[in-house]
RNA sequence: UGGGGCGUCGCCAAGCGGUAAGGCAGCGGACUUUGGAUCCGCUAUUCGGGGGUUCGAAUCCUCCCGCCCCAGCCA
């Protein structure tokens, strides 16, 4: 499934170069790896597009398979938020949805035939001792003493492993390649360690369990998958990965590296991730301030827009860091199209106008999509008394600023136009507590019959006929864009803005809104996409989450400093 | 330091010996009942640096510099 026409990109130079040479009977087939020990994120997405968009175009398969041969972080609950997620995406992988714990059985087979091969043997080396022989990043390795085990001696012990006759961490079983070798990862690496751990599927069947060394090539092969995708730092595994294959004499997928994705103003490592939710630095994995899919889509982020994003960030090796701004104008692009419009004030400045009849009110008609005129229109109450965003107004403005202010004309969105006449404040706090506007009756509807045009148009909301509701705004998880770069001593976590959550209790919206459906999305005029929330909405009283802000023009030149130029 | 990778505009990224695509961001301007959207225009004589090969190099050779990954019985 892919949205545009897929960029070309060096992975794909390497399959049509596979292709055109023969290789694989012309099949094309793909996998998705995740272990469920965490949730997605949008580096995952990256992953996902590209594994089964390259099988969706070269009209192969890709198959979803969980990696699960560590039993000690794994969860039912990860596997069940890693399908829901895959799905939301838009990817299907049909019948094709396999665990590496359902090979476990064929993986014992094959460390069985490479023991007899004399390319394995049990070792006796505890792990620090494993470390210590393994030699360091100049200097070569020792010899495990059981390196020079006989093939019967081999098999009897790991068989031994497997019924459970010794403690847990005591005997590995490992490849005999070379100590030598200035890959360290040839350096005899662990097949099989001891560990009585309960593995979600498997239970306690097994007490071995294999590494990902051991386990990832051998699945890929047993799926007859063409091309292993994996990101950049498994390019040392590659010798590895084809050596068992080789000394196996299986098929063999070639594996293909590509920079893992990184994103601006947050962190995308599992392990930081958890460490996020674990010490409650945000609400839980859906958090909507977490890179998370399931973060994106409670936000009100669509399938299409990270799925946009995928194709337009590309495929290579370079280690990047993506702005996110990429991510959001693909979102807005989509939602100004789709999301219907609304009017709701965030921070409500009271305004009366002094020149509408008392005690009466009237329904005006606004658009639902003024790029799509086919949404057609709804009633919006209007009356004396209004509540308009306190942003909009500014006793002593700036140059640049052109809302509303004292002598000032504006037009409200789709009413009339209004001029400023005084202001009430709070003799205590000097507090702006009121405004009085007188408003032209003859501009209703938004248009003056003598043509002029105020340069500012607000939203608005009729103060009688609001619902109050709770709106959540959010800022970036971290102040920093590249949150990893860290200053002397410091921590990652030192990083966290502590401003991503802003809560608004006291918003008020147009009426319509009470009836929005939880996880609709919505264009507040003015202000933004917003989302209402899933989780936290109730009927008739929904809390809105802003799923990304509108461009900003007036933000901007207040943040450079430029308003009074 | 041994091995494996990578370095093209502020951020991504094409380019594969024939004389630097595109997107985002930014900046102008037009239009506008969202300071939104839309539209038009501008932004790398230069490809981490130095040598070399060539009529011609970001693309080939070479040396140097910088960044990332590998010493889990994690993936």
């Amino acid at each position: 499934m892919t949205d545009t026409k897929p960029k070309d990109n060096f992975v794909r130079e390497i399959i049509d170069g596979d292709l055109a040479v023969g290789k694989n009977q012309g099949r094309v087939h793909t996998r998705f790896p995740p272990e469920p020990n965490g949730y997605l994120h949008i580096g995952h997405a990256k992953s996902i597009c590209l594994n089964f968009g390259l099988a969706a175009d070269y009209k192969g398969k890709c198959n979803l398979r969980f990696d699960d041969t560590n039993p000690e972080t794994e969860e039912p609950d990860y596997v069940r938020s890693i399908k829901e997620d895959v799905r939301w995406l838009g990817f299907d992988w049909e019948d094709r949805e396999f665990y590496a714990s359902d090979y476990f059985g064929r993986l014992y087979d094959y460390a069985v035939d490479l023991i007899r091969k004399g390319d394995a043997y049990v070792c006796d080396l505890t792990a620090e001792q494993v470390t210590e022989y393994r030699g360091t990043l100049t200097g070569p390795g020792k010899e495990s003493p059981g390196r020079g085990r006989g093939v019967e001696e081999n098999l009897d012990l790991f068989a031994r492993m497997r019924a459970g006759e010794f403690p847990d961490g005591a005997k590995t079983l490992r490849a005999r390649i070379d100590m030598a070798d200035p890959n360290l990862l040839m350096r005899d690496p662990v097949l099989y360690r001891v560990r009585r751990a309960h593995h979600y599927r498997t239970g306690d069947a097994w007490c071995i369990y294999p590494t990902y060394d051991w386990a990832h090539g051998q699945s890929d092969s047993i799926e007859g998958v063409t091309h292993s995708i994996c990101t950049l730092e498994f390019e040392v595994h590659r010798p590895l990965y084809d050596w068992f294959l080789v000394r196996l004499g299986i098929h063999r997928p070639r594996q293909i590296e590509f920079a893992r994705l990184s994103l601006s103003h947050t962190v995308l490592s599992k392990r930081k991730l958890l460490t996020l939710v674990k010490e409650g630095f945000v609400d839980g994995w859906d958090d909507p301030r977490m890179p998370t899919i399931s973060a994106f889509r409670r936000r009100g982020y669509t399938p299409a827009s990270i799925r946009r994003f995928c194709d337009e960030i590309g495929v290579a090796k370079a280690n990047s860091i993506v702005d996110e701004a990429l991510l959001e104008h693909g979102l807005r692009e989509e939602l100004n199209k789709t999301a219907p419009r609304a009017m709701a004030v965030l921070r409500p400045l009271k305004v009366v106008l002094t020149n509408y009849p008392e005690g009466s009110a009237e329904e005006l008609d606004c658009v639902n999509n003024p790029e799509d005129p086919g949404r057609g229109t709804r009633k919006v109450p209007f009356s004396r008394v209004l509540y308009i965003e306190r942003d909009d107004f500014m006793e002593d403005p700036p140059k640049k600023f052109f809302r509303l202010s004292p002598g000032k004309e504006v037009r409200l969105r789709y009413a009339y136009f209004m001029t400023c006449t005084g202001v009430v404040k709070d003799p205590a706090t000097g507090e702006i507590v009121e405004v009085h506007c007188t408003y032209d009756p003859a501009t209703r509807g938004g248009d003056a019959p003598d043509g002029r045009s105020p340069k500012a148009t607000l939203h608005w909301v009729s103060a009688g006929h609001a619902i109050p509701a709770e709106v959540r705004l959010y800022d970036t998880l971290f102040t920093k864009r590249d949150p990893n770069e860290l200053e002397e001593g410091a921590d990652w976590k030192s990083n966290l803005n502590p401003k991503s959550l802003e809560t608004i209790a006291g918003a008020r919206l147009e009426p319509s809104l009470a009836a929005a459906e939880p996880g609709s999305r919505w264009q507040f005029e003015r202000l933004g996409y917003f989302c209402a929330d899933i989780g936290l909405s109730r009927p008739g009283a929904p809390v809105f989450l802003r799923t990304v802000t509108l461009r900003d023009t007036w933000a901007r030149i207040q943040k450079s400093g430029r308003e009074n130029e």
